[in-house]
DNA sequence: GTTAGCACTCTCCCTTAATGAGTGCTAATG
DNA sequence: CATTAGCACTCATTAAGGGAGAGTGCTAAC
């Protein structure tokens, strides 16, 4: 059996209702909204050819139909129509960018806010990847009691910070000469392949401090150690509500301790690498605890460089026209901003 | 009417039944509790006194009765018996805070985490109050198209960053030898008070750049503004389903959408500067939208100083024993360990 | 003052019945 | 031969009715 012209369009009427509807769509509605003369009767025969070949489910016997995920995929690969942003919308997110955003990090919450606030799905978004960022500076300052904190400063105005124990042979004159040959040796080098060996230099030159030197390397490859230290950001976990599916107390809990499980977004996340507007549909998904979700990604960069990656995520009855809108705008436009912030023409 | 001790051990009684079973309590639930000999009759009577009087309500005429704020209000200053924390549980803690944290905000986080794990309700931290605390290094960082990072860091351990502008004219040199300026003159100094007035004389030894000057200016004048910067962590947001009353998802939506809403929880805790342990029962609370809640707030503090402040917020059918504990435990082990780390004997 | 007894109230839960949307099949139609 | 009208059938949803049970308030006796 062969997917003719007319199924193609009665399996989009379909998706598009249920999109809007949420609920199971009739075969009495597709022939209202599908205006030329075919008769329910032919739908209900249409349908029932979608249902054997996958695309469409019946939750029950005398219910309507909704779309499989493998329904949704083609409808994404070959139906939907590109929305585009409204005017309106473009020139809302234009006009946030242009207030002045102090902080990388309100520069991100700001776009996961502008993501959340057009699409109702909540955002995430992978912070800057240290791994490809330069050193700009790094400082010593310290602290009180046998302490000091390590700042690094990166290229992409992002700032990490540990605490470090320091002996008590170490004065704070000390701290400052040696973040000195620290900012010498480690400035523009990329965070994520400093090398060690340029220190060894050092330790001999302060043969006495073994601990405060062991304790320093500790830190610093800590700091390469990336992984864990990736911020991920969330807004509007709560857009989940609006959706009647999560109605359930059950479902909406389970979908939101999965956003404070942020291992798994990390992982996840890993996986889009490459560039433009990623979807993944339902079981598409590779860890079953988002199977019942959808969920699409972009990356954004800074200078060609993919410095992290913006997701959302929301029922597999997504608006995935105007989602995919979204984050091809968000991640071009955020890319651009940032660009232009922190790279020398 | 005046309450007796009978009708104090029933209230009692009464409260510590609702507050595990959150239902409202009958006359034969308190006389099996209340094994001496009074039936259930008696107990009746003394429920009615307890309700005129307005320690308990009634949800309608054959249900048992329910405390009220009143009633709740009673049982906090006069009632409960003090619970303390378990041996396990102050271990538990104890060892958390022995691991290494390396920077603030995971201390922070940490310890939003370990009372919302023991106490199981919401948990929100405002970060340090910036005006208490001094500043410790002041750094420009050039970072690409006229930009530069200034990094303020504070003896509280927190780091304050700002994208600020700078004019062609000013070479990255320009920027450390005025960072060195800015660090002389502002080390130690308290980051709530410092003066604009040494910098006159940095603006006259820099004529040419005016523009930048006054960009510099208004950053550090922001960074003094420092009321929209504090920082507010949330901890087991979730937590709030474990409790049947909000097994309503209307309720549990209003509850999420408050705890997104950081104005008010902002506003809210600016009242409790005092130190030891605060509890805010339902309508005491003068914000409309929290009088269903109780709240339970203590300060932390580093060398004696007020940083910020320790909250958790559940129903007002509160463990408020446990809570009482708990707070007054992690407040004074929070401070003990940051003050430790950031204080010099 | 205390208590046993009893009528009364109200919620909760189960069962039953009606409604209605939607299907699948059959037979008629162009 | 594709299309369609007609009809019996299915299943979820909703409303109504009717115990059962928990709890109260009142009265009268102790």
């Amino acid at each position: 059996m062969d997917l003719g012209e007319r199924k193609l369009h009665i399996l989009q009427a379909i998706i598009d209702n249920y999109i809007i509807s949420a609920e199971p769509v009739g075969s009495r509605t597709v022939a209202k909204k599908f205006d030329i003369g075919i008769s329910s009767a032919t739908i209900r025969n249409e349908m029932a050819d979608l249902e054997e070949m996958g695309y469409l489910e019946q939750p029950h016997t005398s219910a309507g139909r909704v779309p499989s995920d493998k329904g949704y995929r083609l409808y994404v690969d070959r139906l939907m129509k590109s929305k585009g942003l409204s005017p309106a919308e473009a020139d809302y997110i234009k006009n946030l960018y242009d207030e002045k955003a102090r902080q990388i990090e309100q520069i991100i919450f700001q776009t996961s806010k502008i993501i959340s606030d057009i699409t109702d799905y909540t955002t995430f978004i992978l912070g800057p990847q240290l791994d490809q960022v330069l050193i700009k500076h790094i400082q010593l300052v310290p602290m009180g009691n046998n302490c000091a904190l390590l700042v690094i400063v990166t290229n992409a105005g992002t700032i990490k910070d540990s605490i470090i124990t320091i002996p008590d042979s170490i004065s704070e004159d000390d701290l400052y000469r040696f973040s000195n040959m620290l900012n010498e040796m480690y400035r523009d080098q990329c965070l994520g392949s400093i090398s060690l060996r340029p220190l060894i230099k050092v330790r001999e030159s302060m043969a006495q401090n073994q601990e405060f030197f062991n304790s320093l390397v500790d830190v610093l490859t800590d700091s390469i150690e990336i992984k864990g230290s990736r911020e991920l950001y969330l807004g509007g976990t709560t857009n989940i509500f609006k959706f009647p599916e999560y109605r359930d107390i059950v479902k909406a809990k389970e979908f939101l301790d999965l956003m404070e499980q942020k291992d798994l977004l990390y992982k996840l996340l890993a996986h889009f690498k490459g560039n433009g507007v990623s979807v993944t549909i339902g079981e598409e998904n590779q860890y079953r605890e988002l199977q019942d979700y959808s969920i699409v990604t972009t990356a954004y960069s800074v200078g060609g460089h993919v410095l992290g990656t913006l997701g959302i995520i929301g029922p597999t009855r997504m608006e995935y026209s105007k989602a995919v809108s979204v984050m091809d705008f968000m991640g071009k436009t955020l890319s651009r901003y940032l660009t232009q912030l922190f790279v020398k023409e």
